[in-house]
DNA sequence: CGGTATCCCGGGTGATACTG
DNA sequence: CAGTATCACCCGGGATACCG
């Protein structure tokens, strides 16, 4: 484990200092790179991956998101340039985010996390189910 | 985007009722799984990954980490089945903490995030200075 | 050594209301 | 339609103190 960086606030994943190259054990944005550590963030990203999408159209899937947190999670997304926002004129106002390259590259390798995921679903609630019964008896 | 689930409350990622094969946009742990989200858990299994490690040796690299988050992440890491926790006799105490099969899984699985992240390290730095400099702007 | 038990604080999240 | 503004709440996380 290489050379633990000395002041690095964790928590402060999303616009902290970062280092190249080295893994830094305090910042699990290094780890989890930026957004993904976000609640919605991922989804979102999900979201816009067969094209683009409005922001209303984005609240649809993701359920239950407020119009805050969506908001919040398009900017950041956008600042960290996973996304781009395109405001197109005409009333009413339409407003269009897509997916950058880089946010799809992201995606794709997030997928291979979702698809190690699947691929143990049963080992991993097998897992859990003898966790939480151990658990029990203590 | 297959099947949007209905109940599930976002945030109770880690002991939420778990739907195999498919993707739920608004549970985060579908995408993301377990304990990924957690913001040390993913470190300390970091850290289990050359062999075991004992409480105490846990906390050295994880600089800052108190002994409430750590305890508390090795529960639901052990929980899920990631983790096993050794308890040898003798006086002084003597706990070892050792990654499981699947722990060692989860974790290879995120290391092809973590390099995909070394490998676009760049452009990442490059997109978010841009998406500053733009909120700048505004 | 390997933890618990408390207290406390900040921010992430939601609910609601309002606006260009 | 695409957001902002405001309030309010919860709880993850840290600090500190204590225990077997």
């Amino acid at each position: 484990m290489p050379k633990p960086q000395a002041e690095q606030a964790p928590g402060a994943a999303s616009l902290a200092p970062l280092d190249p190259g080295m893994f830094d054990p305090v910042c699990p944005s290094t780890l989890v790179p930026f957004r993904v550590v976000d609640k919605w963030a991922p989804l979102v990203l999900r979201c816009l991956e067969d094209g683009p999408r409005r922001f209303s159209e984005l609240r649809v899937p993701l359920r239950g998101i407020t119009a805050k947190s969506l908001t919040h999670s398009l900017r950041a997304l956008e600042q960290d340039g996973f996304v781009v926002r395109a405001e197109h004129e005409g009333a009413p106002r339409h407003v269009e985010y897509a997916m950058t390259p880089l946010g799809r590259g992201l995606l794709g390798s997030l997928d291979t996390v979702c698809a190690w995921t699947r691929e143990h679903w049963d080992e991993l609630l097998d897992a859990r189910e003898a966790g939480l019964s151990r658990a029990d008896v203590r």
